[in-house]
DNA sequence: ATGTATGCAAACCATTTGCAATGAC
DNA sequence: GTCATTGCAAATGGTTTGCATACAT
């Protein structure tokens, strides 16, 4: 899609001056990266990240990928959750239309959830001694599914 | 304090009723956790709390204090906030007047944040297909001791 | 040429698990 | 007496680290 295209430009140019400003080389692995995460992966974990990089023919390491994304975080391309120890998920950060997260926490779904309003509010707020750059809001309870009794397990605590 | 004492009370009989309810055993391990947990402890990791059991006097194994955390959370008497992979903390959720948190992204310092009329909006938030129980509001930036530069480290990212 | 970034494998560490012994019921 | 719970020690698994090699500058 054309706008993707400029999306994906627009971030590339970001990382760059990112890594020129901080000394950092750019190498082909974090460009890469980059591009995958921005051309299909709204939200994902980094074993899929793995995954779908050696489908693109494009093997690297787990060690560059945790290096990568934490250039990606440093510069606000990207944004992580951290949920039970072992479940971290990480979403785009640019032009991502800003959603809120749902969790159930029987079966430990996590959905989005746009609220315009809500957004409004919490980004208008002055606070004290403190500079806001970002926020994350996790709404906990039970899902449709899980209400209606539908699923049964629970792999992990909240 | 007076009034502490019936928290303590009340919660222990909260937690009495949930384990009679779910067929568990009243332990004594367990009934010294949550006592623990309502004497000081506002915010606190199993580490400080593992020691502070063996302060008082009682010493439970970490398997134990896991496996009643993971009760306490099922009941709604603790709640847990996992920041890193190995960052996790826990409040208390009795009786706690409610607050949000302020991470700053520099120095990882937590603090907390009250802002009733945010509560009230998010508590009162209806939403399609899904029943909230409770919420965790994390706002990240730049403190007011970072901002005057006095801070340089960052051990964990967010 | 220089030194940062990569890949690999080993290390890390909070949490979980298996199992024998204990003790709540 | 029965079986859930405890303590211990080993296992787990995402992430980090050390080091030799590769490559951006």
């Amino acid at each position: 899609m054309e706008k993707d295209n400029n999306v994906k430009e627009i971030v590339k140019k970001i990382f760059t001056e990112y890594l020129s400003e901080n000394k950092c080389r750019k190498t082909p692995e974090r460009f890469a990266i980059l591009d995958l995460i921005y051309s299909d992966h709204r939200h994902f974990d980094m074993d899929t990240l793995y995954e779908a990089m050696n489908e693109r023919n494009f093997r690297v390491s787990r060690a560059t990928l945790y290096n990568t994304m934490q250039l990606l975080l440093d510069c606000k391309l990207v944004l992580k959750h951290q949920f039970g120890q072992n479940m971290a998920f990480y979403e785009r950060a640019y032009n991502n239309e800003f959603h809120h997260h749902l969790i159930c926490t029987r079966c430990n779904k996590v959905q989005e959830y746009k609220d315009l309003e809500l957004k409004k509010i919490i980004q208008n707020k002055k606070i004290n001694r403190f500079t806001p750059t970002h926020y994350s809001l996790y709404i906990y309870g039970i899902c449709s599914s899980c209400a209606r009794g539908l699923k049964k397990t629970k792999k992990e605590s909240q």
